[in-house]
DNA sequence: ATGAAAGCGCTAACAG
DNA sequence: CTGTTAGCGCTTTCAT
């Protein structure tokens, strides 16, 4: 066994070939035709890349200013965190199946992970981004330093999620969290709830804005009040100033606090949806809530499409959006109010 | 908005601080101490790279150092197929931790993928596969030549699975179903059964091998009667017959050999475990069976281990071994027999 | 129709 | 201690 056979390069296959290295690369680019080589040569060029199994170098190929066909995937967590297992799974899915579609490999950028779990753009100064074509950026992200510089560079990348930096254009695809918490404000209204009210924890992102201004559209849309309570602590006694107050159904930010609300309704007796509707708006997994349906397969394609259209147009602005819809929520925990 | 300013190259450092290329290059790779540039001089390399923004290219990093630092990960069917979808994202979750641990970035192939949802390592005669470092490959493959040609051309790679093609030396990892099997026939002997049935379908595929011998082995070790079927008809009738046989336990190869003998025991008015102990060897996922659990993730965490070694060493003959012990089954469909 | 040669941005010898 | 230089493997004019 000969072993550790150095890699072909591509002088090693015109050599073999008997041409030049020009036509080498003509050929293994598929500019054969084009560029009026002979389908003879063009035969022993592919023969001499079989025997040799030569495949052109990547980092040559980016170096000299071509494309590799590589799409990153940089996540700002673990991709695969051990909490949330299935979390950034249907966002692969999606990555993946739109990467196949149009003929991209994938680089998941794990060598930038840092102890603590978190995993950086620039390390040591450098953006090890740049070795794919664009990328496709999720998670949550506290600090957006790292993507006004991204931006600043021009580095071609989408982010997954409604993304704002003051001073940067930035292209994401998001959910439409706002039109779904409007429209799941409706079917409550609907069923003859008065008074819904919207929960919500003391950290104001902003991609927890929209939701908000859906569900005011929503209150506006049936004449409902404006119900906002912005707590981490649904204990009981919420639960009794809310019931005394003539709530009979809540939409919950996030998962935490409608586990917090079900536990103190139960200490009073009470439950889902019997004596008070409860409407999850984001979950980290489809679970026996009734809550919105993230899009992420959809995203995940939609990310990936978006940056294979700013690869092609040289000159895009780089600051596109799109807006998927969301799944409504199953009636698992929904129900009329009780009369 | 400047916009599309030029990246900044260490020659534009060098000049802005007045230094040359190579100091440049030795002060942001930290050689700067071990180098004896002066602190001050540092410090102003520092202050240019700073001001420019400068980032250094890795694609012209990785051509210089002859290996890029990414590991490919290749399955000859879709990686993330609708039907099941998380066979490979165990195996996926163990090769990314790895991976995050070594410090390489990972390739996920998704541009070689035709159209009837095949992969293949050599498209057009190119090795896609050696864009990577060296590659992780899994999944079901059923034509042994790609594996052959990429073995013959001394790219390094490791099978999740164990892999044997003749004149061929291939590194793997696999699940010691031997050793595993065995013990769960000890384990049958010990509740009392005296005649357990193993039933394989009728492709005999290499893989199968090793369970058979462990059942052959755990069954000399009790004293029991080898019970071989090779069948893919487990109906009413075959039940009919184990049980005119006085079998009390049966090893189903598969699943659908399983969901076959559950059905046949139903219409007889049997149940599992009550009339009959039913155990899976192998199940696409973890599911309500007693069955064999498959080390997903140390599988993969393995594989880029085994990876990483042959990486290293450069004198690696490429045909290292790694068999990682399987999970017993629990009781789930596992009893005594029926006295 | 094919070949020769010049870099892309970086690192590592080797000079000075 | 710092600068000069020679490529890494590839693409792309420009000659032939």
């Amino acid at each position: 066994m000969e072993g550790q056979r150095r890699r072909a390069r591509q002088a090693d296959v015109a050599r073999l070939a008997g041409v030049s290295q020009a036509t080498v690369s003509a050929v293994v680019n598929g500019r054969g035709p084009e560029t009026g080589i002979p389908e003879q040569t063009v035969q022993r060029v592919l023969e001499a890349v079989r025997q040799l199994g030569y495949a052109a170098n990547p980092a040559a190929r980016s170096l000299r200013g071509k494309r590799n066909r590589l799409l990153g995937v940089h996540t700002f967590e673990s991709i695969f965190p051990v909490d949330q297992l299935d979390f950034y799974h249907e966002f692969l899915v999606g990555i993946e199946q739109q990467a196949v579609a149009d003929g991209y490999d994938l680089v998941l950028f794990a060598s930038t992970e840092d102890l603590d779990g978190r995993r950086r753009i620039y390390t040591d100064g450098m953006n090890r981004l740049a070795l794919a074509d664009g990328s496709v950026l999720l998670g949550v992200e506290p600090g957006s330093t790292e993507l006004a510089r991204l931006a600043a560079e021009g580095y071609p990348f989408v982010h997954i999620g409604r993304r704002t930096v003051p001073g940067t254009e930035i292209s994401w695809v998001g959910a439409d969290y706002a039109s779904a918490t409007r429209e799941v404000v409706g079917r409550l209204a609907a069923l003859g709830h008065r008074r819904v009210a919207y929960v919500t924890g003391p950290d104001r992102m902003e991609v927890f804005l929209d939701k908000e201004a859906g569900y005011r559209a929503g209150c506006a849309d049936a004449g409902l009040p404006e119900l906002m309570y912005v707590t981490s602590q649904l204990d009981p006694a919420w639960v009794d100033a809310a019931h005394a107050g003539g709530v009979t159904a809540v939409l919950a930010e996030n998962e935490p606090l409608a586990r917090q609300l079900v536990a103190a309704l139960a200490e009073r007796g009470m439950a889902a949806p019997a004596d008070m509707s409860v409407v999850v708006l984001v979950t980290m997994t489809e679970s026996g809530w009734s809550s919105l349906r993230i899009p992420r397969n959809e995203m995940g394609r939609g990310a990936v499409k978006m940056l294979t259209r700013i690869l092609a147009g040289s000159g895009d602005p780089g600051d596109q959006h799109h807006l998927l819809p969301c799944g409504l929520p199953d009636d698992h925990m929904i129900g009329p109010p009780r009369s």
